[in-house]
DNA sequence: CTTTCTCGTAACATATAAAGTTGCATGAAA
DNA sequence: TTTCATGCAACTTTATATGTTACGAGAAAG
């Protein structure tokens, strides 16, 4: 697909995508390639990349909107407040990211099927029990 | 404590004290007073109050600032992401918010003191082992 | 009873970051 | 050589959090 098909579907600008794209390319999940008949193209089995790789690709964005403003603070009262929930925050990190690593692009596909076929059966048959 | 005094310790607005404050005053957990010699005081008891009344207080923030965008989005890859780590938002938050539940002010308070004093010593022995 | 000090609150302004846009260079196929 | 695509830098827009101003109301001091 291109970057203009994709923008689209996701409602939003074809350099956006490609912003985006970028980071999965540079990680080799995804293909680009330019001129007419280019886009981008999946590189690797979808049951060898998981969205941990996806998260790592992206650029491990921030996990909270919460806590940990600056890792060693000045303040006495922000490093008392971070020594009691830093291992907390970590923990809560360590499982998000461990259950990203559990999920390959395999599996939501395979799940995304299935939601698409319950889809049509139920838009065929709206009042079936 | 005066909003005033709060926000320059905080290096900031009277008005934004005030603002958070009053979530920490509908709580119960401080108390307001208006003229005078009014301003800011705690009104319970350092070691009942923890950093989930806090947060509770605030009006409960997100906590992450990954993913569950939409709790039920028509997009079917959205939904199977969604349902592919819901659970294990669920379990993070959790870990999270039990572990906000165990840290008193008065945990803080005494957290704080303990690194005062600490601070003090250093300042006054800076090239001590 | 007037002045001073404080919070309460609404309205407005500013700053920051995310998202979107434009423009143009580069590469590839028709 | 025309068309179509990405790559990328620069710029603009939008959304949100933060900060500010203004003023009303309550409470103590003089």
């Amino acid at each position: 697909m291109t970057s203009e098909q994709l923008s689209k579907t996701l409602s939003t600008n074809p350099v956006v995508i490609r912003r985006i794209m970028a980071g999965l390319r540079d990680m080799g999940i995804v293909q680009s390639e330019r001129g007419h008949g280019g886009g981008w193209t999946i590189s690797r089995d979808l049951s060898s990349v998981s969205l941990r790789d996806v998260y790592t690709a992206l650029g491990e964005p921030m996990v909270f909107a919460l806590g940990n403003r600056q890792e060693m603070p000045d303040c006495l009262v922000e490093q008392a407040v971070n020594a009691a929930l830093n291992d907390a925050f970590r923990q809560a990190e360590a499982l998000l990211i461990q259950r990203l690593g559990e999920v390959t692009l395999a599996d939501l596909a395979a799940d995304f099927h299935e939601r698409w076929k319950q889809n049509k059966t139920k838009k065929a048959n709206p009042h079936a029990a």
